[in-house]
DNA sequence: GACCAGGCACATC
DNA sequence: GATGTGCATGGT
C-alpha cells in the first residue's frame, strides 16, 4: 500500500469520525498545567477517575506550578487516589515538576519557547512520560503538530489491518505523519475522535455492528 | 466478581 | 531485542 493511500484512507475515515461525532474541543482542562497533569494521571486510566483526582487538586488550590511543587508526596499521592496508582504517579508528576523548575524555574511560558524536536527528547527524559504522555502534552498543552498514538489508535487501525496491535508506537506514528499534514488543530481533532470512537465501540468487547466505520473499505 | 481503562518502567531471558 | 509484571481505583 502506497503512503497516498494510506493519506486517502486516514483521512476518509477523519471524515466519518468528524460528520459523526463532531468537534471535540479536547484537551479537556482549562489550562496548560492542568492539561499536563491529566496527560499523566490519565496513563492507562479512565477519564472519569482523573476527573476525581483532578478536582481534589483543584479544591485543594494546588492546580499551579508553584503549589504542586510545595506539595508532599505523600499528601499528593492521596488527592490523586481516585486516579488509581497513585503512588506511583504521584512520583511521576513530582518528576514532572523538578524537570519544570530545574530547567525552567516553573515557567511553561518559558518551556513553550522551545522548539518541538527538543522539547520532546526532554520530556522523554522524565522518567514517568513516556511517548504517549509525552505527544499529548506537545499537542494539547503546547499545540505542537504531533500525532498522538494510543490504545484505541493501534485497536481501531490494526483491526482495519492498517499496522498490527503491537507496532512500534514511532511506526504507527510515523505512518499519520508521513501521510497528513502537520496542522496542530486536525491531529487535536483527529486524536480526540480516535477515543471517541474507541470509548463507545471498541472496548475489548468491539460493537463493530454499529459502529460508524462499518463498511469503510480496509487496507 | 470478573473485566477493563486515553501507559510506563523495570526485571529477566 | 522481545516478553512479562507491578502499579490501583472506580465503572460496567
Amino acid at each position: 500500500m502506497a503512503l497516498q493511500d494510506y493519506r486517502k484512507a486516514f483521512l476518509d475515515i477523519y471524515e466519518r469520525l468528524y460528520s459523526y461525532y463532531g468537534p471535540q474541543g479536547w484537551w479537556p482542562g482549562r489550562t496548560r498545567f492542568e492539561v499536563i497533569v491529566g496527560a499523566i494521571l490519565t496513563q492507562n486510566t479512565a477519564w472519569t477517575n482523573v476527573e476525581k483526582a483532578i478536582g481534589n487538586i483543584g479544591k485543594a488550590r494546588l492546580l499551579s506550578p508553584a503549589a504542586l511543587k510545595k506539595i508532599p508526596y505523600k499528601d499528593l499521592a492521596r488527592l490523586i487516589r481516585p486516579a488509581g496508582y497513585y503512588n506511583i504517579k504521584a512520583k511521576r508528576l513530582k518528576n514532572f515538576m523538578r524537570y519544570l523548575f530545574s530547567r525552567y524555574g516553573g515557567s511553561l511560558d518559558r518551556v513553550s519557547r522551545r522548539p518541538t524536536g527538543d522539547l520532546r527528547k526532554e520530556l522523554l527524559s522524565v522518567n514517568g512520560i513516556g511517548p504517549e504522555t509525552c505527544d499529548s502534552i506537545l499537542l494539547y498543552a503546547f499545540g505542537r503538530p504531533v500525532f498522538v498514538v494510543d490504545a484505541y489508535t493501534k485497536r481501531i487501525f490494526s483491526r482495519h489491518r492498517f499496522f498490527s496491535e503491537n507496532a512500534d508506537y514511532h511506526v504507527a506514528q510515523a505512518l499519520f505523519m508521513d501521510t497528513l499534514a502537520h496542522e496542530p488543530g486536525m491531529f487535536n481533532e483527529y486524536h480526540a475522535l480516535i477515543v471517541a470512537l474507541g470509548k463507545e465501540y471498541c472496548r475489548k468487547r468491539p460493537r463493530c455492528d454499529d459502529c460508524p466505520l462499518k463498511g469503510f473499505k480496509s487496507a
